[in-house]
Formats: structure tokens, sequence, C-alpha cells
DNA sequence: AATAGAAGTTTGAGGAATCAAAGAAGGGGG
DNA sequence: CCCCCTTCTTTGATTCCTCAAACTTCTATT
């Protein structure tokens, strides 16, 4: 059976796997991410391996087989759909549904998801600017520029704010940070650390580089 | 913790005791309920009665505690509440959406379930006409009679149907027979078992004793 | 009263997920 | 080239939920 431990999982070897594409995926790695000690994790894989979630070498790593990859982007397609449903439909602020999401996405049945999915008119994007999988579990991979890597003078769009905890969403919130608006980088110190933009209603807002990298813009299509 | 097993026996325990509300509930009642075996009843009432949930009176029988029930009305309004949404807000048929109910209610924060409340208008009962415990738990104890015993040649408004089987909801829906149709009754065999009504769309059914149990209906209010 | 049967409890065991702590591997720095 | 430190694996235990099967208690019926 596949139980949600397994889903969860599955979906944090997703995610971290597209931070280094090329390499196997260290077992330290997916153990800080699920917040488990080393031993949980390597047990946890044997099993996963021994599904054909993963292909496992003792002291190399971990990579989704394809069974694995096809699992974790139908997880990831409930958690993205669910998301938009509890800010679009219900209200919720975004800053707040992803831990909503991280327990619903193990609960929906594909039929009541396939329902919010047509009452949400077929999303391509999450709250966040986060791609939703199709149900067929094809993933639009959009090659995006994070504002601390983003030239000067050129007009751009938010696009994804990629980060899940709530304090930083607030933040983003208040300062009109969010997927959609339009900006264009004003400045960027390279000893001070920090960019410095004009969003499309004027405000001007100067971002350290930790921050900056969260920001992933894309040229302003008009 | 609370884990949804437990949510689930509270809730059972709950919904068997208001079958006979005088006195405690058999051990193998609950197992069946529960679709467990009798050892495995008795190993989770002894941890719900440490938890302060039930009375546990070996081989007696048990009975829920304040905390028991309210935690019981908790989960019985999430249950109903989903259902509801499924049906109005989802589009799912009132036959399918017990099932669903059965695991979203243990995956939904009271934050989302106040959500759906609010947007649903506050309802006091779910597609099935079961009552809705309020969020303090309160619930209406409303006194309805089951068509079997009900009076020959009297308004009547069907209130609840009493069954989530689906093929008998399927049936029912099929012929009408839904919380808020308008009938009266034309007669009763007690040798055939039967009882025979008319519909407020002049269609005319006869139902077995064992169906008939499970239409409950009102005095019309007109 | 004696006892057969039903109902309930106990015991022993297993799967899933986890942690703590001990042990093994192996890749640099000396 | 070797040993040391980091990373990983193994082992032994624990919690939760479940079953099978043995055992106990109580009731009812002769
Ligand atoms: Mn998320
Ligand atoms: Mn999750
Ligand atoms: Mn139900
Ligand atoms: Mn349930």
């Amino acid at each position: 059976m596949i139980t949600s431990t397994v889903e969860n999982y599955v979906k944090q070897i997703y995610l971290q796997q597209q931070e280094d594409p090329t390499s196997l995926l260290p077992m330290g790695k997916l153990a800080s991410a699920m917040k488990v000690v080393p031993g949980t994790a390597t047990a946890m894989v044997k099993t996963l391996s021994d599904s054909g979630l993963v292909d496992y070498e003792p002291r190399g790593g971990i990579r989704l087989t394809h069974g694995g990859e096809q699992l974790a982007l139908h997880v990831l397609r409930r958690h993205r759909i669910l998301e938009l449903f509890l800010v679009d439909v219900l209200g919720l602020d975004w800053s707040e549904v992803h831990e909503e999401a991280e327990t619903l996405e193990h609960a929906v049945s594909d039929k009541v998801l396939e329902r919010m999915d047509k009452l949400l008119n077929h999303p391509q994007v999450d709250p966040h600017g986060d791609p939703i999988p199709t149900a067929k579990g094809q993933i639009r991979k959009v090659r995006l520029i994070p504002l601390s890597e983003f030239a000067p003078d050129t007009a751009a769009e938010i696009a994804r704010v990629a980060d899940q905890d709530p304090a930083f969403l607030q933040f983003a919130e208040k300062n009109g940070l969010i997927p959609g608006v339009g900006l264009s980088l004003l400045g960027r110190d390279v000893h001070a650390d920090s960019v410095t933009v004009r969003l499309e209603n004027d405000v001007t807002v100067t971002l350290g580089g930790k921050a900056a990298e969260k920001i992933l813009v894309r040229a302003a299509t008009e």
C-alpha cells in the first residue's frame, strides 16, 4: 500500500532532485529534508527501493525511477491544486495553504481532485507560481530567473515565489511581491549583497541576496 | 495524539450508542461496526478509556464520556459538512460522498471546515438529512418517524434517508425518495410487509419493511 | 446444580515508522 | 600511505494498530 509517508518521501526526493538533477541525492539531504535521523531515511529508502520507486546505491545515493517520478508528480498535482482551491474557493491566505495542503494531499481522491481542477478552470500554476503537473504526469519546466541574477533596466514580471515559510510569504505579500506583478530592476550592489526593484505601482523595494533568490521573474510579455 | 483511528472508533461508538441510548454498548457491537476482531476492539477501548474518552466496564460494555461525545460530535460535524460541500460545491453524487468524507474528515483543519460551513451558509443537515452538530458540539435531535410506522392519510415530507450504502442511495434517488420531497401514505400491508406511498409528483412507490424503516419523515409543515 | 455456548479478554506476533547509539566505509589532509 | 572525520548503515527498542488463537467469564438451558 502507498502510505502517506511513502508519498511524502517520494515527493521530497523529487523536489530535492530538482535542485541538482545531475547527481544522485545523498541520504543525508533526504534525511534532513524529511526531518528524520539518517537511519530512518536508510530504512525507508530500502522499502521504496523494494517497491520500485527509487534506485538506491548504498553509500552512493538515490534517484527516482520512472514510477517514482510519476507518483511524485501526482502528489505534487494534488498539493498544488489544493493550494489554489484553498485560496481561490475558500479564501484562505496564500501564506497558510501550504501546511493545509500537506495533509489534504494524502486524503483527496482523484475524483474530488479533478472536480476541483475543473472548478478552477484547469489552472497552470499554484498560488506561489509553482507549475501544476497534468493528470498524466506532465510538468512544464519554465526557465525563470531569480531576481538576484536579473539584468538591470529590463521589464519583468514576478512568476514565482519559491518559499513556503508563512512569515516570508506574508512579507512578500505586504510588499507586493506576488506572481503577476510587473517590475524593473533599479540597481544591484554587490558589496551590500542587495538588489533594488521598482514595482508596477511605483513602490521601490530593496532585498538582500537570500530573499532576492526566492523571487523568480520572467521577461515581461507585452 | 488523537489518531484518525481514535476518531473513527469514537464516532462509531457515538452512532451505535444512538441506536440504544439506555444501555452500555457491548464490545461485540463495536467490533463488528469497526470491522475488527473482538480482541482488537478490547485493546483499543482500553486506550480510549486511558485517554478519558470512554467509560469501560470489562464484560459490561462501554459508554462515551462527555469528552468522548464532544470529540465524536466534532468528527461528525466534519463528516457531514464535507458531504454537503462535496455535493453542493463540487457536484459529486450523494451516493458517493460518504466514502470520500470518511477519509477527509480526518484531514481538514478547523479553519478550512469553518470556511466551508460559511460558504454553505451554515447548513443544518447533510445531503442525507442527518443533522450537523454545531462547532460547539450541539446537535438538534429531531423526532422523525420511519415510513414503516407512519400513519396513513397524513401529509408528510421526507426528512432523512438513513443508509450510506451507495446502491441504496442510488435506488432512493431514482425513485424520488430524497429529503424535502412531500408524500402521503396510501396503504400498508402487514402480511406483505410493505408500505405504499404517493410522492408529490404523483408517482407511487411500494417499499418493503426494511427499506421503509430507512426513510424517515416528518409531518408536513404547510 | 451442571454445563455448553456465547461473548469478551489475554497473549503472542507482525507490519509500519520512528529514534538512539554503535559500527562500517571511505575520502582527504597530513 | 595512513588515519581521522564525516557520512552512512546496522542493530535494538518503542509506539500504534491489527490478527489468530487460547483462555476466561457469564448466561441460559436442561
Ligand atoms: Mn506548497
Ligand atoms: Mn504531505
Ligand atoms: Mn455519511
Ligand atoms: Mn473516517
